[in-house]
DNA sequence: CTCGGTGCAAAGGGTTTGCATACAT
DNA sequence: ATGTATGCAAACCCTTTGCACCGAG
């Protein structure tokens, strides 16, 4: 959001450390926590604080993505494009999935005179590595 | 989850108010605070922990519905059925909204080897009401 | 009588924010 | 030079938890 009136954004080290250690993540879908500590491999004094609110701005201007995990810390991804996510409640382990459209809802919402300006599926379960070892342990 | 055992899970006055709480708030779908309040009106003494351990029961028995919306506190819901919601990013407003399937998601997290529980669908925007103060101030 | 639930208050975790300083423009 | 971004630490919000007492079974 507020993506328009970006008056005087500044590019800054930690920007594009930040940025990086997003970019570079695979498929690890790290939170805030876990970015900080990649980013203070190259900057040692950077603060936590500024981690998020780089991460921040990365995420409003569509650079990365941001998942919400309900109970659990926000995991940034360097897909911004529409995609799903798949969580395991036991590990935390995040995936992408593709993206479902959700045409009933978005039908029941603009019936009821709303506006839709996105959509965010979260699949919870138990992926393949936790389900091996609780099957055979 | 964890619906199977339940040794000696006792009824009390407090389990029961809350309960009420939730099935009377109609479309609003509480927020913990809130439903302290409106139980407070009943149980003056009821503390705000008692409140919140009851939610997590009655949601973890499938009585009611937890809603986890991002940045924001939880919200619950008297139907417990599977359906997904939109929530107004102004003010907070709260919809219920069919299920949608997600189809393609299920599929990738199977073909993954993982198994799905559950699946949460939350669409964001703005409410029609939000809409109309915003073009018309 | 038992032991799960309560009230209270304090701790917890993730995230945000106020402030003086540093630095990109 | 101007004012945004930073580092630091404290504050914040929502939620959970430890403990002694209470009360449902």
């Amino acid at each position: 959001m507020d993506r328009e009136r970006l008056p005087g954004r500044r590019r800054t080290r930690q920007l594009e450390v930040v940025l990086e250690a997003v970019r570079d993540s695979g498929v690890e879908h790290p939170s805030a926590d876990r970015v900080f500590e990649r980013v203070r491999c190259v900057l040692p004094r950077i603060s936590l604080g500024t981690v998020y609110r780089n991460l921040q701005r990365l995420a409003a201007e569509g650079q990365i993505g941001a998942v919400d995990v309900a109970g659990r810390s926000t995991r940034y991804d360097p897909t911004p494009h529409e995609h799903d996510h798949f969580i395991c409640r036991i590990c935390g382990r995040l995936d992408d999935v593709p993206v479902t459209r959700p045409a009933a809802g978005l039908r029941a919402a603009s019936r009821a005179g709303h506006l839709v300006t996105s959509h965010a599926l979260l699949l919870r379960g138990v992926c393949r590595d936790c389900r091996r070892s609780a099957t055979s342990p």
